[in-house]
DNA sequence: CCAATCTTCATGCGTTTGCATCTACCTTAA
DNA sequence: TTAAGGTAGATGCAAACGCATGAAGATTGG
């Protein structure tokens, strides 16, 4: 592979990196939160984006956080009556989540004003085109952090 | 605001989420990081960036992390060996931060593998434009997020 | 069919984090 | 000059986190 390809990953990676911690470091700030952190807020929103209930760990594969906080972290969601947990039929050891009404209400609520505040954020900072960008970049990486390092190495032994 | 045009940078920045989460879990995974965490390397990381040394508070902007905990995180790598504080002559309030010989060898040793693994992943899922694109967008959205509310307010009641 | 292995989630425990607060220093203005 | 207010960093403490491990159900191979 190219140095200077190489290179310019890197650049663009830390680019995404400031850019993320600059933008979550405002957002936090914002006093639309209420009793929620973020993490909390970022896992009744991954709920709420299923219609179905969730397992712990698809929840996991969206949340940046190690399986024991997570599932720490839905328990105490429980407990607040935000969430719900029920075991799945159809795996013994499986947890099925989903929100309850109220955490549904809350999400609107919270979401509602953080979404103001992102396409303010957002808006100011790009054109229409730089955005649709974004999103066709993100959703790539994603696809790429998803693989797995078997995977990788299994295609890197092809080559 | 169009109505649209905000979905769209919701679903931009959500889309930026994604990715981020994504490839951070990938990149905790990899066996390189010997005993500094991901924060801990973040930080010696932004010291190496700079040639002159850092105060806090500016290392603070960089790194998503509450104050206090950045002072602790950072006495912890002073009390390590690999940072060195030193009071600041222009400020008595102020420390100083710089690397030491040997949190400059580790960032190095670390940096070079975490590069490969960032190139490998990020040259996979883009093309030079892309990296491109992502690397100006990224910077746009760094510098919006340095706009802070009071600022934004004022711009606003203008408008 | 069943032993071995894997997967999913929970729990014990030491470490790290955030919030509130404190101290010390700097800045401003009268 | 000095009092009032602002800023930088440290500290007490409860909450949250990650790592290692455990328990229980699922899966696989002989």
């Amino acid at each position: 592979m190219s140095r200077s390809r190489s290179r310019r990953a890197n650049e663009a990676w830390e680019s995404l990196l400031t850019a993320h911690a600059s933008l979550m470091k405002r957002f936090a700030a914002e006093p639309i939160w209420g009793e929620l952190s973020m993490r909390e807020y970022d896992v009744l929103y991954t709920l709420s984006k299923h219609d179905g209930p969730l397992r712990l760990f698809e929840l996991g594969r969206a949340v940046l956080l190690s399986q024991p906080a997570l599932s720490r972290l839905v328990e105490r969601l429980a407990d607040r009556g935000l969430v719900e947990r029920a075991a799945d039929p159809e795996d013994g050891r499986g947890v099925r989540l989903a929100l309850t009404e109220a955490g549904r209400e809350r999400q609107r609520q919270v979401g509602g004003r953080h979404a103001v505040e992102v396409a303010r954020a957002v808006t100011a900072a790009l054109t229409d085109e730089e955005m649709a960008q974004l999103e066709a970049i993100g959703r790539k990486l994603a696809a790429q952090g998803t693989a797995t390092p078997t995977q990788r190495n299994r295609q890197e032994a092809v080559l």
